[in-house]
RNA sequence: GGGGCUGUGGCGGAAUUGGCAGACGCGCUAGAUUUAGGAUCUAGUUCCCACAGGGAGUGCAGGUUCGAGUCCUGUCAGCCCCA
């Protein structure tokens, strides 16, 4: 009995598919336009494939599947991105080898893709981890470090497109004479500074039980984000990218692309860009006794020279977006970390201030930042001069304020920020109204929430707005916008203040401490006692890569430093043809640096001559369409991006932007459950009376306090009132009713391999795009899989006589003339998923396959000219049933590569319609009117329609509504 | 607190972009076939009522329009991101 066998036909094609090299790209065809899909690679865990991956996998392979059909060439990728800490950790625990578990781990994930069926170039497959892949990561690292940003260079691009601001070699960095005075050292040096990839002591989230350091993203509420261990805050001495450089071309180029308008908005909320100006305060040197008369000195040194890029040791540089507000500063704060804390404290504040300062290391930036937390600070003792007005305004150290943001110093302006406005009233700081709001501003409720009493019955709080300028000096009256542009041009006229834009984006904290990642291709130079002189070199490009090294047992050795720190001299040290003493950098690079040029690499994938020939890889990008998950919406994307613009300028890509169209899938969650609550006597909470406990995971009872436990029920425990579910033993009682994430430790994972073996790789991809519009969080449904498995069933049973021994075509498929309906039908089904296909609406595709098959598959008999057609629509979603059935047919060749089916709008189109007539808006019948009928025909057919004169008689019809295509006729009618 | 997204039957979701709300699938109900179950096929399935008919209805309250799930204003809830 030869019913739908998925496990038999799925073997088989899959069989033909590999042997025939079905899906292989080959060398680009230039008579074929290009089209490049990619699905963000996976990380390839121990877990295996979950369903999540295979919902994005599906809809860039019915998108190539179709393409292909459609005449284009394809380049359709996959490979993985494989060094990261879970194999390394698997190492330390079990002694076996990151490249060991790795490798097994990408059979795993590859077996399982090619169990449902994608149609990847299986031959272009990379592996990050692969030193002939990792070469060329390591080679744009040192295009990196060779590059510095000229922001102010012009030039044209290899689009002829005018640009300004450019990554140029180092060796076109102009060095100042005073620098080449002191020698090649010096030279070094200072190119070092300049460079893109550079070191930086910095204080970074350093996690003594994942032995790593971590970047702010990777730290949730202080812990880690994995393992939820505990993170201290310590310097270490850190390679750094420049992104910052790039950050106004990341955000203007964002126009560029095709991606969804909240990606975009989260990277350019990311990058942060505020215009406002940098502004010295006079703070005096170490013996300043008179800071007043300094203060003229200093001001009338600074008129005539200008305002100094590097800002002197006798000078606060604060950063404000509001330079209006500037007679407002009655204070200053700068950060704990802020390098001028210990000079700046005088002696009887020092052991105030260092205790201080050590307190806010145990802190977080949220901790830190949050406008709820009561604000905390030290006074320094020390005074700063207000450029605008000479006012002396104490410095304070507080730790609201964070090093890591524009210049680690403010100046409070407590009158119209909120957090100063906090900071000044818990101190009792002099606070000084500079804007008047306008009349009819509305003050926020946070606002409101800090107004004080100041004399009986009079009430002031802060207001964060525009207005205009009062206790300003000169400037009173002037629109606050004006008086911020002109006060700005102001200060940089006399050398005290400039234009400036900071962006909340940082540089790229680009090394780990770990093992298993990229290891940098650079050296450090030894001084005769062994100790880094702070020079390095670099690997020669040609003896690329770097390679990690072998027989090395790597242990946490509980130190900060990387375990690479213990690698065998050998591999650490070497000396240098000229008698210089090296030393290797022990930190290797992130996970994302493989992840961020892979889509290159895939073009040109086995080239060892470079990362992809330029004519190859100029014909393939830039990557038409990219689909992965919304997590990597911002980091990936926006270093992905960072390092496509590097190597734009420096001549090796050709387009500016890598991904022209970008499509999140939604996540899928598990399967739905309803849940009620019981409390500690076993009686019923409804889920009203029940929320989330201070930790997140219990649930308490709102009004005792008392946790409460979750029952699971069933659906027949419960029945919907209003918009609630409620117990049906006790209809006061509300449950929960709600999908969660799939989780190990919720139970609720689906397993890929257990859908196919029970259903079928067909069945797992029409499931997964029929669920819903593949952006959206969707539910996962066992009895949903059923539902598609059971449409293939019937696809099957079309084509196939399930009564015959041997699989043989269904003898109702005959060589007959379909009837108008049919055609009709056919020809509809091919216009809505053809459509539905280029909008990416797949679960719109299959129902319209749905209603073919409903509507055609009983047919006797069933004209064959319209099976190969249905079948080919069909083949980019299930494409091994649509194989067999393409077989049964009486085709001999695959149909990867048939025609796709062209409808006729001629054959869609119906004579006669049925319209709906509603006589005041509501409808009171239909009638058959022929499709171009003329309005006056309508409204008369409509009018002699029995059901319709009954509703107009006796009324006075004011107005006849007739839409063009004629949807409808409205009677608008009185009386 | 700020920003974004989403609210449509018992459930997942459709709706030509302002024109017949609920396509398609699940679930449920009945019938056919079957020794039975499964499988398959057929029909029905938004809710309410005085049931040959009529009324209400897309989170809630308003507005624009002949006409609103769709546009506008306000509001509530859930999810996500940022602080």
């Amino acid at each position: 009995m030869p019913r739908y066998d998925s496990k038999r036909i799925e073997t088989k094609w899959q069989e033909y598919w590999d042997a025939n090299e079905t899906f292989r790209t080959g060398d680009f065809d230039p008579s074929k336009e290009k089209l490049y899909v990619l699905d963000m690679f996976p990380y390839p865990s121990g877990n295996g494939l979950h369903v999540g991956h295979p919902e994005g996998y599906t809809a860039t392979d019915i998108t190539c599947r179709y393409n292909r059909m459609r005449g284009k060439q394809v380049l359709h990728p996959m490979g993985w991105d494989a060094f990261g800490l879970p194999a390394e950790q698997h190492a330390i625990a079990t002694g076996t080898h990151p490249r060991v578990t790795t490798q097994k781990n990408i059979d795993t994930f590859r077996r399982q893709l090619k169990m449902l069926g994608f149609s990847y170039d299986w031959s272009c497959e990379i592996s990050t981890t692969d030193p002939a892949y990792f070469r060329w990561t390591q080679w744009i690292f040192l295009q990196l470090f060779d590059s510095w940003y000229d922001e102010e260079f012009e030039w044209t691009d290899c689009n002829e497109k005018v640009r300004k601001g450019k990554g140029r070699p180092i060796s076109e960095l102009a060095i100042p004479d005073e620098v080449t005075e002191q020698g090649d050292e010096a030279v070094r040096r200072f190119q070092d500074k300049h460079r893109l990839a550079y070191q930086h002591e910095a204080p970074v989230n350093w996690c003594p039980n994942l032995g790593t350091v971590l970047a702010n993203e990777e730290i949730i509420d202080g812990l880690s984000e994995r393992g939820g261990h505990p993170v201290e805050r310590i310097p270490l001495r850190q390679w750094m990218l420049r992104i910052t450089s790039y950050a106004e071309r990341l955000l203007d180029e964002l126009d560029e692309v095709k991606w969804p308008e909240s990606i975009k908005l989260l990277q350019r909320n990311w990058i942060g860009r505020s215009e406002g100006a940098e502004v010295d305060f006079y703070v005096g040197g170490t013996d300043t006794d008179d800071l007043g008369s300094a203060f003229q000195t200093w001001k009338q040194a600074r008129g005539e020279s200008s305002f100094p890029v590097e800002p002197g040791d006798d000078v606060l540089r604060i950063y404000t977006t509001r330079p209006d507000t500037l007679f407002g500063a009655t204070f200053m704060v700068i950060a704990p970390e802020h390098p001028f804390v210990s000079r700046l404290t005088t002696d009887d504040r020092r052991e105030a201030v260092e205790k201080y300062c050590h307190q806010a290391s145990l802190k977080s930036d949220l901790d830190r930042t949050d406008l709820a937390k009561e604000k905390t600070g030290v006074f320094t003792g020390a005074y700063a001069i207000n450029p605008v007005n000479g006012a002396h305004v104490p410095i304070w150290v507080a730790d609201y304020v964070l090093i890591s943001y524009g210049t680690g110093a403010i100046m409070a302006v407590p009158g119209h920020d909120l957090r100063d406005w906090e900071f000044a009233v818990e101190f009792e700081i002099p606070i000084i109204q500079v804007i008047e709001p306008p009349e009819d501003y509305e003050y926020s409720k946070e606002e409101k929430a800090l107004q004080r009493e100041v004399t009986e019955g009079e009430m002031e709080m802060p207001c964060a707005c525009w207005g205009s300028a009062v206790n300003s000096g000169d400037y009173n009256g002037q629109p606050s916008k004006d008086f911020k542009r002109q006060i700005t041009d102001d200060l940089a006229s006399i050398g005290l203040g400039k234009r400036a834009i900071n962006y909340r984006l940082r540089d790229w904290l680009f090394s780990r401490q770990h093992f298993w990642g990229e290891p940098f291709p650079i050296w450090h130079e030894l001084d005769d006692d062994g100790n880094r002189t702070g020079l390095m070199r670099t690997d020669a490009e040609d003896s690329l890569p770097a390679k990690l090294p072998e027989n090395f047992e790597f242990k946490p050795h509980g130190r900060p430093d990387p375990p690479l720190a213990e690698a065998p001299d050998e591999w650490l040290y070497k000396t240098d043809e000229d008698g210089t003493r090296l030393m290797r950098e022990t930190n290797s690079m992130p996970q994302w640096a493989g992840s961020c040029w892979y889509y290159i690499r895939f073009t040109d994938s086995k080239n060892d001559e470079f990362l992809a020939a330029p004519e190859i890889q100029k014909h393939w990008l830039p990557v038409d369409l990219y689909i992965g998950g919304a997590e990597h919406a911002v980091l990936h994307l926006l270093y992905a991006r960072f390092w496509h613009k590097l190597l734009f300028d420096r001549g090796h890509v050709s387009t500016a932007e890598p991904f022209q169209r970008l499509v999140n899938q939604g996540m899928i969650l598990g399967e739905a459950e309803l849940s009620g609550y019981k409390d500690q006597a076993g009686q019923w909470v409804s889920a009203k009376q029940v929320k989330d406990g201070n930790d997140g995971k219990t649930k308490i009872n709102k009004r005792s306090g008392e946790e409460v436990t979750a029952v699971k029920l069933e659906t027949t425990d419960v029945e919907k009132k209003g918009e609630n579910f409620v117990l049906a033993e006790d209809k006061n009682i509300v449950v929960d009713s709600r999908a969660y994430k799939m989780s190990k430790s919720r139970g609720n994972v689906i397993n890929p391999d257990d859908i196919v073996a029970d259903y079928g790789a067909d069945a797992l991809r029409m499931y997964e795009m029929f669920m819903g519009p593949l952006e959206q969080v969707k539910p996962w449904s066992m009895s949903g899989v059923e539902g598609v498995y059971r449409f293939l069933g019937k696809v099957w049973r079309m084509i196939v006589d399930e009564r015959a021994e041997e699989i043989t075509l269904n003898s109702a498929i005959q060589d007959v003339e379909p009837d108008e309906d049919q055609q009709r039908i056919l020809h509809k089904t091919i216009k809505a998923v053809t459509d539905d296909i280029e909008k990416l609406s797949f679960n719109t595709a299959i129902s319209r396959m749905m209603e073919f098959v409903n509507k055609i598959g009983q047919a006797e008999p069933r004209p064959r000219s319209l099976m190969d057609p249905f079948v080919l629509l069909l083949s980019p979603f299930a494409p091994h049933i649509a194989e067999e059935c393409w077989q049964l047919l009486g085709h001999e060749n695959t149909l990867a590569y048939e025609a796709w089916p062209e409808f006729d709008e001629s054959k869609i189109a119906e004579a006669e319609i049925e319209i709906p007539v509603q006589v005041s808006n509501k409808i009171r019948g239909k009638i058959k009117i022929p499709a171009t009928a003329a309005p006056a025909t309508v409204q008369e057919i409509a009018q002699a329609d029995e059901a319709i004169a009954k509703h107009l008689q006796g009324k006075q019809i004011i107005k006849v509504v007739i839409p063009p295509g004629n949807r409808l006729v409205n009677f608008v009618v009185k009386g």
